[in-house]
DNA sequence: CAATAATATACCCTTGACAGTATATACTAA
DNA sequence: TTAGTATATACTGTCAAGGGTATATTATTG
């Protein structure tokens, strides 16, 4: 995958975002969603979009599509989110309150029982 | 400055290009046109487009430009450098053959005494 | 001032990205 | 099989990015 490419994606607000949580694991549309507040379509083509150009992995899980970042994780993109997680930007700031409502998100979850992908998170967070 | 127009500047092959070439000294318009080998017209309204968003910087010395990378140089551009100058992809290794005919060049103007940016990038770089 | 060099801008056109609406697909459960 | 949930795709329209051609601007030189 070239570089422009990666950038590319990075370059868009939401894909940005969308990166930084699928950095910390994996994460279904339906949360996607939730976390970002876009409509399920977008959502779901901007993950087409970063799918296809192989930066990150879709694998079903009955009705759920778990996304996650493609092993090897692209050094590059690595390299990019140590920065901005130092870095003191509004950007960087909205990444880091992503990434707390994912850690709210993830708790309710398990909190809940909620059948939702619970086990499947757990399940994929093991295999990693 | 905010990270996504950075990365939107990164995203195409030519501003890449052009911003490594100009991470590593200031040069003017015609000698980024030979170097890159676009038009004229291209050239200057892909500097335009860096100039808008902050990144670069223009200085008129007699009838040539000089545009060098604005101080303070983001960090985040110096820090995806740092990580493409020790990359092994194709685009890396455009990079570097960027920069040896740039070193190419800069000799070759030293030589034929060429009044040109011999002068000007001397003291472009005193000045840095 | 006229001519020329270096660079920028105006204009037009094409293409691609993105949003929104509607519909299709894949799967589950009753 | 029917209904429902989660997700994807088709279709359409809009808009901005980018290329090309021509022309304008700014400065130099004679």
């Amino acid at each position: 995958m070239e570089a422009t490419e990666l950038y590319k994606c990075l370059a868009d607000p939401y894909r940005l975002r969308i990166l930084s949580l699928l950095e910390q694991g994996p994460l279904c549309v339906c949360h996607l969603q939730d976390l970002l507040a876009v409509p399920q379509v977008k959502m779901s083509k901007q993950l087409a979009s970063m799918k296809a150009v192989g930066l990150i992995h879709a694998e079903r899980s009955g009705t759920w599509m778990i996304y996650s970042l493609k092993n090897p994780v692209h050094p590059l993109l690595q390299h990019n989110f140590e920065y901005l997680r130092t870095s003191a930007s509004p950007e960087a700031e909205r990444l880091r309150s992503d990434s707390q409502q994912r850690a709210q998100l993830l708790t309710q979850i398990e909190k809940e029982q909620n059948p939702c992908p619970a086990e499947i998170y757990a399940c994929t967070c093991e295999a990693k």
